[in-house]
DNA sequence: AAATGCGCTTGACAAATATCAAGAAATGAG
DNA sequence: CTCATTTCTTGATATTTGTCAAGCGCATTT
């Protein structure tokens, strides 16, 4: 089983393994030079990948700020949701933090894992419901967390993201100023 | 078409007029008193349902501070998402703000659905993808604006709940303490 | 080595929001 | 209607977070 094999698996639940075979031949090898975007704001995003190796950041300008909604590692998918499943604008910006490199289905090839993948709209809701539970928590973490907290569990968690890219975009992700950030991280070192 | 036909018709998207009334049937018509719970933290939710009439309020009881996720008006689908779609112990709490009626469909005659219904799976993954969606806005609303620019939106998009429960609700599903929400409230006022 | 650019930190200060406490207003029960 | 309870408001104050401005550290280029 390959390194995409293993996280469709992983993502999606329980599949068979010649349906595995289907589905991860539909996906195609892809890579990013650092700096480039993967998808741009406005445009609609008709593809859905899972990244391999290099890390994404999703953004979006809004008026005078720009605000950082996430930052794709190594092994996660990327898409902009609403606009792969309803063919909506996107939202978003994607561009690489670093090299990337990718495995990409196309809208145009998707078809055929509909015909060829029994429950493959079960897998995908099982996906797509994931990615709420996981937008669920953000929020909660929003509604009853002081910015102290947010950065002392998302550090917990992510680690290994605080060397690998800007902290600034983590503290945007994590709805603070970088200042606050720096002081919050300050605080935090000197506790060990 | 009835009330729940046309809900479903509006949330899942395009279905054949005979799948509808084979949804609509597996549905049962319940209802709870004001106070009563419909779903318990920790508790698996083993149901998904409409809400016809009445106001049901989710929220999670987190150390010291109940957190208000959620109040789910008529017209509207609720059910703990994680917990109906993974088995998983629910997160939150539902109690009925109001007398409520609602249609409900349990975990036990959900297969019918897949069965009976071709692309099931699909409608419910858009429906999922929508509630998503609503996530992404919300983290938003979180990471580029103040608490007052919260209110606003909020109030212009759900004015009718304002004179319907307890404010304090509102407060904390909006990330913010009861009299911030009061003061935020006065200042909009008096702009009109 | 000097110059540049970028990201991070720091301090001083301002603004937003929370906390606490008291009282007013609204609601519900008898 | 009256009383009791809950919800909302208000003021005083504390805390958290943001803003602005400056400087430092580090990597890259020349």
């Amino acid at each position: 089983m390959n390194e995409l094999e293993k996280s469709i698996q992983a993502y999606f639940g329980v599949v068979k393994h010649e349906e595995l075979s289907v589905i991860s031949s539909l996906f195609k090898a892809e890579h990013l030079k650092k700096g480039d975007f993967y998808l741009k704001s406005g445009l609609q995003c008709n593809k859905l990948s899972f990244v391999k190796s290099g890390l994404v950041r999703i953004y979006s300008q809004s008026e005078n700020k720009e605000v950082t909604q996430w930052i794709s590692d190594k092994s996660s998918f990327i898409t902009d949701l609403s606009s792969w499943v309803f063919g909506k604008p996107s939202r978003w910006t994607m561009q690489a933090l670093t090299d990337v490199t990718f495995f990409t289905i196309y809208k145009s090839d998707y078809q055929q894992l509909e015909e060829k993948v029994r429950d493959w709209h079960k897998l995908e809701k099982m996906f797509i419901a994931k990615c709420f539970a996981v937008m669920e928590d953000r929020i909660f973490s929003h509604l009853s967390m002081t910015a102290e907290d947010r950065y002392q569990f998302f550090y917990e968690n992510n680690r290994e993201l605080f060397n690998q890219v800007p902290l600034q975009y983590i503290a945007s992700l994590l709805g603070m100023t970088p200042e606050t950030f720096s002081r919050i991280r300050k605080k935090q070192l000197s506790r060990v």
